[in-house]
DNA sequence: ATCCAGCATGCAATAAAATTGCATCGATGT
DNA sequence: ACATCGATGCAATTTTATTGCATGCTGGAT
């Protein structure tokens, strides 16, 4: 994991529909070469996986939210349990648990008001073991970032 | 926009690598027309980017914490550069203004708490527009996906 | 109901890109 | 100095993406 690898995944994780050819030329390799240390990278699973981002507006889920919870039971079993349920629906993106004042943090992307209050139903009432939350809806993002400093 | 296009995106979503053939393959379509329709979802601004998603523990980025910030000054322009300020962090991967208790949110990925001393110095001391902030370090992760459902 | 325009489709040809074999180069350790 | 292991570049090959074109379908106008 040398300098050269360290470029070639700051390339990768801004746009990795370049082409080989291009990306060899700007860290000043050979595409194969090039292409050799980034099947290593994959390989070494240095490289996750590469995905399609998608334009949220046009995706029709520009409404995002940061839910903070409190659980009325606490400790490991319980807080998995949520994070599972939680997990399940589509409008979350993230589901954390965490140490401070709560027990877990959620990120959400809704389509609308409606579907959170829906989803708000499904997570948070009934037999359900939130205790409280507090939704924080987003008004403005000044970084998302999928990329991770190297 | 119909039952093709959503498969395509979904399948994008989860794994840009794969070749166009077997993705037309899997949605019953010849490879030329396959593509023509990612083409022009890309176009369209549909699909933002294609990226690379990295191993945070094989890039030295394990601990995560999401860090709630009350601002001193309030109001749109206070808000804006304390989010510039924290955009400039390499550790800062999303900094969001929101509604609530609070004034924004981040969600931090750190090499070590060491990182998070350093940034917490150059975010919220000095003469920053921080009043308070809480910090929930993330123990568990139960969901984490960049794909939005449609 | 018929006709026309516009667009998506499949096939086949072509172009571009990825991948591999191989010889060489360079650093490391003996 | 020498051997070894891994990385490199080049060129050949294979795979994949892309395009031209003819066909077929859909929706609107007559």
């Amino acid at each position: 994991m040398d300098r050269i690898d360290r470029k070639l995944l700051n390339l990768l994780q801004r746009d990795a529909s370049r082409t080989n050819a291009s990306m060899a030329d700007e860290v000043g390799l050979s595409p194969s070469s090039c292409l050799r240390r980034i099947r290593r990278l994959r390989q070494a699973g240095v490289i996750d996986r590469i995905v399609a981002l998608l334009n949220p507006a046009k995706a029709g889920r520009t409404l995002r939210a940061v839910v903070t919870v409190e659980l009325r039971l606490h400790g490991e079993p319980n807080t998995r349990q949520f994070l599972d349920l939680a997990a399940r629906e589509e409008a979350v993106a993230q589901a954390h648990a965490v140490t401070g004042e709560v027990d877990a943090v959620l990120m959400l992307r809704l389509r609308d008001m409606e579907e959170y209050d829906a989803l708000c139903h499904r997570l948070f009432q009934d037999r359900a073991n939130v205790a409280r939350y507090w939704t924080m809806m987003v008004i403005r993002t000044g970084k998302d970032e999928t990329a991770i400093a190297l």
